[in-house]
DNA sequence: CTGGATCCCTCACGATACTG
DNA sequence: CAGTATCGTGAGGGATCCAG
């Protein structure tokens, strides 16, 4: 902040002052992975492997006096700091699922050191979301990509994404290879239908088959 | 494009990618200004004074390979150069608006270099508009800003905001004095009531004053 | 082990001058 | 008008180190 003088944009505009908040380099990827739910130091840094440390302790300070993020340290039994988003951070929840669905519809594939990480994934889920198309449906999933592992829960239109797996899933969907996550890319983007996925084993699915047709309506890029 | 490979993040995700196209320092005030209308180079540098030129033409270029951004010559009688949004770059008009909305609720008072330009005030009227509150109304406004003069017209819940005057506007609001930025943030934040802006000589206004109140309903921070 | 701080190096950005 | 060229600086990248 008070060396924020010189890089500043000049402009008294609301989104120019957005930027100078979130528009660093690193800080939305950072916001992304607390909309998922809180996080320490430590799960941040690995949920984004590339940045230095320096980096997010600084995008970490920043945010917190733009009053963004929340820093708690838990009083017992671990003493351990927990990073969460106020509810003025929170509302960057839409913006960052637009933002994230606006870039997905040209992102081609993934470069050879290129990851995915759970809370990425957890946001493209809701990102690509189309409530009107599980407007009837109540449904619970499970999604395997890689070593990831995801939960789902449809409800007439609001969808429920965690981390973590869900025991009574209606439908098990298991991304078998390595590039799972092109996989999924194509099935939403429709350049792979569910039935082509299956047949090329490019997927596995458990529970109920007749509810992955519906599960690939409801997402869309 | 070619040396992105040493500055991306790593991941594989709509975010990340949307990131590496317009996350970059002065890209989406770029993008903004280009969503009022199709500038030229020199237009674009006339609302960014602080943008160094080098990085200008870099941004644009990159916004050009990412198909955001659209390089017309115009044929003649000109030969200039034009700059205007593709489909997909006018696909962020919801995001740029909602993140100059989320930014400006916590934007302070002006510094004393920041500047108003007359794109970043379209901007500003369409991201704090809320149609409910004109469902039954159409109006044309003038709006005078120190010395910028903008024309809005609503028509039954839809704004359109554009620069230059609107010679049969039903209202016109003059923001006096060199200050009218904050006194319109402060009206749109209902710091400052229209009675309150009209009495301390903030505002003047011309045409039917009847349509005030009204005006100042339709735009919240 | 978590939650950082510190160091060095490089390159993106900022400022300015200049050109077709 | 629409950029390119040049050069200095500091934010970011990468590795290591340290306190609780």
């Amino acid at each position: 902040m008070a060396d924020m003088g010189q890089r500043a944009y000049g402009q008294y505009c609301g989104l120019a002052h957005a930027l100078d908040v979130v528009g660093e380099r690193w800080a939305l990827l950072i916001v992304r992975d607390l909309l998922v739910g809180p996080r320490r130091y430590t799960d941040l840094r690995r949920g984004l492997p590339r940045i230095p440390t320096n980096v997010l302790s600084t995008r970490l300070k920043a945010l917190e006096e733009a009053d963004v993020v929340w820093r708690t340290v838990l009083p017992r039994p671990q003493g351990s700091v927990v990073y969460e988003l106020t509810d003025y951070g929170r509302d960057l929840d839409g913006i960052v699922l637009a933002l994230g669905k606006w870039g997905a519809r040209t992102m081609g594939d993934p470069g050879p050191d290129d990851i995915v990480t759970p809370d990425s994934l957890v946001m493209a889920l809701r990102s690509t979301f189309h409530p009107d198309a599980a407007a009837t449906l109540r449904a619970g999933y499970e999604l395997r990509i890689g070593d990831i592992v995801l939960n789902a829960k449809v409800d007439h239109g609001i969808l429920e994404v965690g981390v973590g797996p869900l025991p009574d899933a209606d439908l098990i969907i298991d991304g078998v290879s390595g590039d799972a996550g092109p996989v999924l890319k194509a099935l939403f983007a429709r350049e792979l239908t569910p039935a082509q996925a299956l047949e090329t084993g490019a997927i596995r699915i458990g529970g109920n088959p007749g509810l992955l047709a519906q599960f690939v309506e409801m997402f869309r890029i």
